[in-house]
RNA sequence: GCACCCAUAGCUCAGCUGGAUAGAGCGCUGCCCUCCGAAGGCAGAGGCCAUAGGUUCGAAUCCUAUUGGGUGCACCA
């Protein structure tokens, strides 16, 4: 149940009955009008542009549209007052038993409060991570798992069919690369020095691989030439790092439903399946690009090529799909698997890249547009950007040489995944976030996990407390509460937070932006605090009342009430709320 | 040179796909602990939303140009 849109219902129907009235003109369309929280409270509990958006198209003056519609609306019981206000907004104050009724409702649907139906069963595909599988995952690669499996979390909260998917580039020439640096990972097993080669993965994290390699095969390989390893190698390796990856991922609960091997792309034949059906478009040809204006790469030379004309899609290039010596260029597997996708049947696919990516936003999207025939895909692409580390206060410089590289690991071993995750949400993704290794854990008003956490475990506190004193708390008896009660503003304004918690949902959903519900949970905590603290002062206003069970169940039920929404959205962030603060 | 992202209080950032007098935290100033949790609370000051045009009833939000910052730019993934 979403208060704002039955009020927008409500309005819509009252425009109607003045249609037939006679007092408006027919044949308009209703699609802008909307039911606001309007920015000042002063102005009211909800507004509506109805007038405004309506005047031109009826010819008629704002104000009378407003007073006409003002008088309809004050007819049901939820509206107390309509004012005409500024250029035209009707202000609309609801009763206080339209608010307390939010109360009830989020106590009955429990975890549900809030879920959408826009969805409507549609499925949607989200791809992130997809970190290359030559290392461990680092901590940019820790913003796009968190942002990713938000956005997940909350297209499925929001009526969604979600899949999970990590596209695994386990082919080209990096993963050929992997392998000879486990190659000499295993030379050193067997008591060979261990030399830095020029262009091979330096990173000791090979050196298990190697051991374990050296299990293996022995001391059989080491005067072999690469052919006779090679293969084995990589793909022994390539298994152990995507062990790894798996493993850090359930680490941060980041669980992929889909595993999308790139390398199988090239034995299947859907390469050149793609490109045969581009060619049949007219959209693959041979050509020789011009060199980049401006900034011309050292030996470069024109070469012949086969494009995909990303042009006719709005790319600033074509884009080769096939290298002069005849091999796949990068590009091709990603045109086939976007292709893919969209045979799959989404209605939504969603790539998550890294902002250094940001240059590929354009061509993906060109093979989309090419291949989605049926145009019945959503198509977008968020790009994280980068995670600077602090300690202190004191920027933290990465370096693989220093040891000082910080995996996903590193990070989720000294702030654990619940306050990785949250922290990672508060800041737009197309926003930097610095991260501070000291902040983040700091248990003070000023940080934002703890903020929300612990008002979660304040309702908690209270929870235990009237237990203790024999009221019953269970959520079938607060939804039964004489909500009544709940008639003082402070309160009233938690109830009317908690009401925007439906409407916040679909629009961080429309615009694939999970950090609005971590923003919206720290503004619900900030209503629960602030009641709270105005308990402190004002009796009447605690939640536990002595010897007033009655009104004990109306107030804890309000407090139970935030500590649902507060449940449901750090479930979508994959959060654990807190129970206790130690 | 071109493309994409960004520019909002002293600092770090929100801002509802175009709504009213632009918000929060930190910092600053002033008050406040006999209290279901003061690891705080309440209040106040602080703004030409980078700049200049445009679109319309209405712009931080959309368009164009400019300035300043980030990222990326064929035969690597």
């Amino acid at each position: 149940m979403n208060l704002f849109t039955e009020m927008r219902a409500l309005v819509i129907s009252a425009l109607e009955n003045m249609q037939t009235e006679g007092t408006l003109p027919e044949g308009l369309e209703f699609k802008n009008v909307a039911v606001e929280p309007p920015r000042d409270a002063a102005h009211g509990d909800m507004a509506t542009n109805a007038a405004m958006v309506l005047a031109k198209p009826a010819k008629m003056k704002p104000r009378d549209i407003a007073e006409a519609l003002s008088a309809k609306l004050t007819e049901d019981d939820r509206v107390i007052t309509a004012e005409v206000a500024g250029p035209g907004f009707l202000n609309l104050r609801l009763s206080p038993e339209a608010w307390q009724g939010i109360v009830k409702v989020a106590l009955v649907n429990g975890a549900e409060y809030g879920q959408s139906d826009m969805g409507e069963g549609r499925t949607a595909n989200v791809e992130y991570v997809s970190a290359n599988p030559t290392g461990p995952l680092h901590v940019g690669h820790c913003r796009g798992a968190v942002f990713g499996d938000a956005l997940a979390g909350l297209l499925e909260y929001a009526g969604y069919g979600v899949t999970r998917e990590y596209w695994v580039n386990d082919a080209g020439a990096q993963v050929d690369v992997l392998a000879r640096s486990a190659y000499e990972r295993y030379r050193e097993a067997n008591g060979l020095e261990f030399v830095v080669k020029e262009g091979l993965y330096p990173g000791d994290y090979l050196v298990p691989v190697g051991e374990a390699l050296k299990e293996k095969f022995g001391d059989g390989m080491i005067d072999k030439p690469e052919s006779e390893w090679l293969e084995e190698f990589r793909d022994y390796t390539i298994d152990e790092m995507l062990r790894q990856i798996r493993e850090d991922l359930a680490l941060l609960n980041v669980n992929m439903q889909v595993w999308t091997s790139e390398r199988s792309y090239y034995s299947s034949g859907k390469i050149e399946k793609t490109l045969e059906e581009l060619k049949e478009m007219g959209l693959v040809y041979r050509g020789v690009l011009e060199p980049p204006k401006g900034k011309e790469p050292d030996g470069w030379e024109p070469r012949e090529q086969v494009l995909f004309k990303a042009t006719e899609y709005g790319d600033d290039v074509d884009r080769p799909v096939q290298k002069s010596d005849g091999g796949w260029t990068y590009f091709a597997p990603d045109l086939a698997y976007h292709y893919d996708k969209v045979k799959r049947g989404f209605d939504v696919i969603i790539d998550v890249f890294g902002a250094d990516h940001g240059g590929y936003v354009k061509r993906m999207k060109a093979i989309v547009a090419a291949l989605d025939h049926e145009k019945r895909v959503h198509f977008d692409i968020k790009l994280t950007q980068l995670v600077k580390l602090f300690k202190n206060g004191e920027p933290f410089k990465m370096s693989k040489r220093a040891g000082t590289f910080i995996t996903l690991r590193d990070v989720l071993e000294q702030v654990g995944p619940d306050v990785t995750r949250f922290v990672m949400l508060t800041r737009r993704n197309d926003a930097p976030l610095d991260f501070d290794f000291e902040k983040v854990l700091e248990q003070s008003k000023d940080n934002p996990v703890f903020y929300v956490q612990y008002a979660h475990a304040r309702v908690c506190s209270v929870l235990r407390k009237a237990a203790e004193a024999g009221i019953a708390v269970d959520d079938e008896t607060l939804s039964r509460a004489d909500l009544s009660q709940l008639d003082h503003e402070a309160e009233l304004g938690v109830a009317k937070k908690l009401a925007e918690w439906p409407r916040l949902v679909e629009i961080a959903a429309r615009s694939n932006e999970p950090h609005r519900v971590a923003f919206y949970l720290y503004d619900l905590a900030s209503e629960l605090h602030s009641l709270w603290n105005r308990g402190n002062d004002d009796g009447s206003l605690r939640f536990i009342q002595e010897d007033n069970v009655a009104t004990s169940q109306a107030k804890i039920a309000l407090a139970r009430a935030v500590a649902v929404v507060i449940s449901a959205g750090l479930g979508i962030l994959g959060v654990t709320p807190a129970e206790e603060m130690r």
